[in-house]
DNA sequence: CCGCTATACCTCGATGCCGAGGTATCGTCT
DNA sequence: AGACGATACCTCGGCATCGAGGTATAGCGG
């Protein structure tokens, strides 16, 4: 996840850690907060791949600043990663918005599509929070009012991403067709 | 998280760790799957803490079932997370859905106004996911499809939930003072 | 020039989670 | 009788994260 947004973030320009990290901030911060004592170790690992390196700038501002540039391996790590996200990228909310967020970079309309389609599905199927000796529990046998809210926020969060999902998904598949036709002819 | 899951399904009634495993599952099984390499040990701190109880049935079914009961300790212990959660409770969807799910424990309908008001105080205080040199990023000024459907997705997500939030709030307060006047006259 | 804050980076112990593995029993199908 | 899957529980190594701590520089107010 880190790593995604990491990756993600350098994509678009190299920046030093700290700047990574109010970025991150921004990003996914008001949610969960991010200590540095995450980042820091969570790039070492990144340069400890090849996926990143750091140049020393000399002496710019305070302590010994690092650009962190991705390596061509970084790219490529990146988008394999949004091409083909794990279960758990499509699944979990604040993940999917991590992939999201950097999806541009996938510069290709059908992967994207291909992307959005396995969220599609995932909302798709039927999922019920609740159940108990008769079975799951569909939202008129719940009296707990906090259990019906949640069915209720659920359902409107899921109402709106498949509309945006379905719009989203038509208008890259027709990019893609018309891509496609204007480079071939 | 998981803490709290346990003791909020243990507080219903006792029951074993496999059946535990089966109504985590299906609460947030299908956003992020639980091992039992997971679980068991959380029961185990849980025990050590002395929050619940182990009791073995003797041949009932398969292997020996323990039956694992709340001590009172554990029902305090409940009750008192649910009456002050964390910030990340409040602030993660994930686990502020698993709050809701057990709110109903908190036999109060003040202490849970109380809990819902800090959810609605967290989602009216404006928060932005992106930004850039100029400052932070409103949906106008966002090209990004992908990054916009963030957006739009999360505000539809808000607005349900804080309608939701106004009504229930709004519900409490009122059989709050009906209980008042009704346990005092 | 001292203290304070912001910038910028780092380390380390503790914790919690994951996945892969293991054990044992019971019921069912063949 | 043997194979198999479901039930039921457990251990352990590895890893990511957190939080608390530390280091150092630059700039600003008093």
């Amino acid at each position: 996840m880190l790593k995604l947004a990491i990756l993600g973030f350098l994509r678009d320009r190299p920046m030093h850690g700290y700047e990574l990290r109010r970025h991150l901030a921004a990003l996914t911060g008001h949610i969960r907060p991010l200590s540095d004592g995450t980042l820091y170790p969570a790039i070492k690992r990144l340069e400890a791949d090849g996926l990143l390196v750091r140049e020393t700038e000399p002496g710019s501002t305070a302590a010994p600043r690092h650009t962190l540039h991705l390596t061509p391996a970084g790219v490529t790590a990146l988008l394999e990663r949004l091409r083909t996200p794990e279960q758990l990228d499509i699944s979990d909310e604040n993940r999917w918005f991590t992939v999201l967020a950097f999806l541009r970079h996938l510069d290709d309309p059908a992967g994207q599509a291909a992307v959005l389609r396995r969220r599609l599905a995932f909302l798709e199927e039927p999922a019920s929070f609740f159940y108990d000796e008769a079975g799951p529990l569909d939202a008129e046998r719940i009296t707990d009012p906090f259990r019906s809210g949640i069915l209720l926020i659920a359902r409107a969060t899921s109402r709106a991403e498949l509309a945006w999902l379905h719009d989203t998904i038509a208008a890259l598949d027709a990019s893609d067709g018309q891509d496609v036709t204007a480079t071939s002819g």
